[in-house]
DNA sequence: GGCTACTAATGAAGCCGATTCATTAGCGAA
DNA sequence: TTCGCTAATGAATCGGCTTCATTAGTAGCC
């Protein structure tokens, strides 16, 4: 087809190598002109190759984006040590709200691929963006389900529940913050969420009418106590 | 270009009729095959009309189907005076939790065009859609701010923030009822999502333990000093 | 150093939708 | 009945992604 004299060759490569130079430039295109404005034709150019070189090592325009999307979620997820070092449940709550919110602040292209690309997928489940969410949010199941069982929240909320109300939250400001409405305060979002969650489920330890009925037990003995001394004094 | 003899065309109707007729076969079309499935040239079969006579009336597919989804969107809303017959903070906010995720379940391809195409668009708060959905979200924005002015209510976490927790959480079910998993017990999400706000916010002025514990340690001080009185009288 | 086999890279062609626009035909007004 | 307007037409265009027969680097062998 292409005639002997237009045609020129890059340097062949290991497949490794070409397939991190394709990778790299969709992460730069994509993050560079968004998601539905990335052309084939643009992250080819960026490679230094041909459209067609793409189809060599990713089966379609998608796998590509997914696989970019994957290194670099893996990439924040990697950065996690911090939990444990924070004391009390409502503390730990704002800061996974927090980190995540912050993750989105930095990296919002990738947020809304997310959004948009991985998770209404049919078969997200099977997808190992999946399983690296499914340990991203364990935290705050896991979370929960132990504060529910040491009796410090109710149990009347199921902790999937909880950790939707958090991400859902996190993730209906988000799709604010991605049309660059207002100036998206994550401090003062984890914030809201942790205190509504923390206070909404914690297992108040009341006074019941027993306690009530053992306060004047009390203080009929007390009075009945001064009553005699006087009878008899 | 067309030669006279395969030329046919249907009968000229009004533009509102043929508006509606289009707007008609397009909502059946993506209602059937979900929205990334369906073609412009579906529609136009369904209509009876050619593709490019679309044109006449939308500037666009997005356009049309926008459209769409805006009509079907008031109908949901026109259906809305039974709020005000339930009383009850806690009761309202699940009623309307649950009215929004019924919304949700009995059209489901519509609910994630709404969250897949207008959300995201850039000049969504210009749109027809979001005036539509503001009026709709306000409800929640009124109750919480109204149970705050009242008393019932803490103030220390914006009225925003709580409908967002709410419509977040909806939100993030959705996906995982559009993406077919799970059963979608919509009682129960909304339950869980009216009790962990409202007892989050609620300003509960019942007496705890301690506070029983102070007051019997405060009775216990009295009786001795008036023992101590008697005692040395 | 030349030859061969292998396969990475090429890019033109194919394909599949949306979109355009010159042409045609229905319809109401004069 | 004719005329003028414009709705409807559908072939052509366009803009992406995807395919595939062809070309040319490269490693291994002698």
């Amino acid at each position: 087809m292409a005639t002997r004299s237009t045609r020129k060759l890059v340097s062949r490569l290991s497949n490794d190598d070409r397939t991190a130079d394709i990778m790299a430039a969709a992460r730069a295109v994509i993050s560079a002109k968004g998601y539905e404005n990335t052309l084939l034709s643009d992250i080819a150019r960026q490679a230094g190759v041909v459209e067609g070189t793409i189809y060599r090592y990713f089966a379609n325009k998608r796998d590509l984006l997914v696989k970019v999307v994957e290194v670099w979620f893996g990439e924040q997820l990697a950065i996690d040590s911090h939990l444990e070092s924070i004391s009390g449940t409502q503390n730990k709550l704002r800061y996974i709200a927090w980190r995540t919110l912050d993750i989105i602040r930095r990296e919002p292209v990738l947020a809304r691929f997310m959004l948009m690309e991985l998770r209404p997928d049919p078969n997200y489940r099977s997808t190992a963006f999946f399983e690296m969410n499914r340990r991203f949010t364990h935290e705050v199941l896991a979370l929960c389900r132990d504060a529910a069982e040491r009796g410090e929240f109710l149990n009347d909320v199921s902790p999937n529940m909880l950790r939707d109300m958090l991400h859902g939250c996190i993730e209906h400001r988000t799709w604010a913050f991605l049309r660059g409405e207002g100036d998206f305060d994550i401090d003062e979002v984890a914030d809201g969420i942790a205190r509504v969650i923390y206070r909404g489920m914690f297992a108040q330890q009341v006074a019941t009418r027993s306690d009530i009925g053992m306060a004047i037990a009390r203080l009929e003995e007390l009075a009945a106590r001064l009553e005699r001394k006087l009878d008899g004094g």
